[in-house]
DNA sequence: GCATCATAGACAAACGTTTATCTTGACGTC
DNA sequence: GACGTCAAGATAAACGTTTGTCTATGATGC
């Protein structure tokens, strides 16, 4: 196809005035019809006028102006650590999804954990006159001046509303999992200790393990300490305690890139996932439905955590109350990396 | 930690005006304070109030009433089809690197691929006085009336500047790795004929192997047609080009989930990956690292694409010349997936 | 034939800045 | 003492809208 024709400096931008010069009009009355506002008598002739040159000029009013004395900008101010890596990308697409189909647009930010830039970029968003604040996996230090909602921020901070994971069910899920299938004597993981949520998630395991009379050994439970991003975080561990000779029937993974590590420490130790050991991950990450065997996981619905906190954040805005704290409820998802334990001991 | 004091119905917003008042100045005494406007002479003892009263009210300079008459807004829209999938958030990572470190904000939209919602969201966008746009993997019908860098966009069109992929350099890549560890019988697969940049990577693909004295044979050809993500994409064609005993040492895939779908459909077989047929994949998702094999690969630089996109874009917007269209050369990433191709036939 | 009323539109203020130009008083110079 | 200069700041216009109020003009009522 050729390439079109038009330049892209472009036909300057029409002003109301322009137009309303070009049809010997005021620009307020260009500027009811084009807002159709009610109240003005203004004939269908000169409406038609109106708009035919609005169309012909290409006018566009200016959002700018606009919201100058409207205060309404429709804007939303989204602060997070990092874009294009999994996690933060696609909380950030279910919000998105919510914001377009309610005709509000956002500016994303990203800090890389910077408490300065947290602050600066909190201030600069402010200054533009976002409506609202989307905050993902940040740590806030004051509440900022317009209505937030925080996804996965640490400290509970006053009027500001966060959306967790709800780990309690996690943890019932994952262990109800392995417990049905028969697992008692279950290796745990336990995330580095500097991880966001690895707190909450390893006091929710334990609750639930003593609720449902399942032990957490001591010499099962394997601290991650590397800060990796690759299988090699799983792997160490499991395979020591594999070498220790411990007895143990399943492995609770801190995650599915570390039950990654674990099968294949298990599968060099000459034993079969999940026929020896079951391998339980966490996320669901899209490698976990291509590795093999593909991984039992519990998922983390991170669009529906943006969405989420989206529809709260409008809510805010809106003026409505919403509640402090709203928990997501995480799904199980079973594939191959889990069996029944077997009879033979 | 417990919740801090302040509430987010927040300190109203300060104008100049109620600044200047409290200081009995005049606003534009202030203004020229606040931004160090030169040729002013203002006593040092004035400039101090001045700012002390802007820090004690915490007074933010409206960006939209400054962007009113100042022309520049310092903001990007951004066209793109999804939020949260990998492709498309990674080289708008790369791209957001760029517009922070310039200081420059975005606003993003996403269209799934709907004309009407493109159109409507550039117009939208420029009403917004964006100063520039960056399109990613968006079909454009005309030109923009702003600085426009599309990334991987279709048709070219006038004024638009383009970042693609070098495909040539890939498929060098590509064939001369697998030329180097003596492969010669090598099966190919095609993308479908509505993905992207599939006919390019074709095009480019077989214009390479007659360069390199390589046969493209019909037999060892594999087109794809299903629309998935998974890598059952893979697998039915490698599956019936082993069912039919044809011979080949290699299999360049059309991208790294349908090369894990050919590694299973080869395992399955009774081959091994690499020792029996090498298997090459494309894109180098997170997932080709660690699947076992892991995947020797092409790897698209998407955040540097991203980056490079918003540089040119940026010099656009200041007015340089850049070129219609910008060449980014992928990566080979040497893995387990490929080895020298045995001497015993 | 005059008061009333609706119509069609103009006018002007306001939103929060920036910036060019003007004012005022103090001081110095010849 | 007339004049110019300079410092310190005020005024006002402008950016592009929205919106409350005002004014002509013609039509209607009695």
């Amino acid at each position: 196809m050729p390439p079109r024709s038009s330049s892209n400096t472009g036909p300057k931008l029409v002003s109301l005035k322009t137009l309303a010069e070009y049809l010997g009009l005021s620009a307020a009355t260009v500027s009811f019809v084009l807002n159709d506002a009610p109240n003005r008598s203004i004939p269908e002739k000169t409406r038609q006028r109106v708009r035919e040159a609005a169309q012909k000029f290409g006018y566009q009013p200016s959002h700018i102006a606009r919201s100058l004395q409207g205060k309404r900008t429709h804007t939303i101010g989204v602060l997070l650590p990092e874009l294009g890596d999994g996690y933060h990308s696609q909380v950030l697409g279910g919000a998105a999804d919510v914001f377009m189909r309610e005709k509000y647009f956002f500016m994303t930010t990203h800090h890389r954990h910077k408490k300065d830039l947290v602050a600066e970029y909190t201030q600069l968003l402010l200054s533009r006159r976002i409506e609202g604040l989307l905050s993902i996996d940040t740590h806030l230090e004051v509440p900022p001046t317009a209505p937030t909602v925080a996804v996965a921020g640490h400290s509970p901070l006053a009027g500001v509303t966060n959306v967790v994971l709800d780990h309690e069910r996690a943890a019932e899920l994952a262990l109800g999992h392995l417990y049905e299938l028969g697992h008692r004597k279950i290796a745990f993981m336990r995330g580095q200790l500097f991880s966001s949520d690895s707190r909450s998630r390893w006091r929710a395991t334990l609750h639930t393990a003593r609720e449902m009379g399942l032990e957490v050994a001591a010499d099962l439970t394997i601290l991650l300490e590397r800060d990796t991003h690759s299988p090699e975080l799983g792997y160490p561990g499991v395979k020591q305690l594999l070498e220790l000779k411990r007895k143990f029937t399943a492995v609770l993974c801190f995650n599915d890139v570390s039950a990654i590590g674990a099968s294949r420490a298990i599968h060099d130790a000459g034993l079969s996932v999940p026929n020896d050991i079951s391998v339980m991950g966490f996320d669901d990450i899209p490698a976990a439905e291509f590795y093999t065997p593909s991984l039992t996981t519990i998922r983390q619905p991170l669009r529906e955590i943006g969405s989420v906190a989206a529809t709260l954040l409008l809510k805010k805005i809106e003026g409505m109350k919403v509640p402090e704290v709203k928990r997501i409820a995480p799904e199980l998802v079973v594939r191959e990396s889990t069996a029944r334990v077997r009879k033979s001991k």
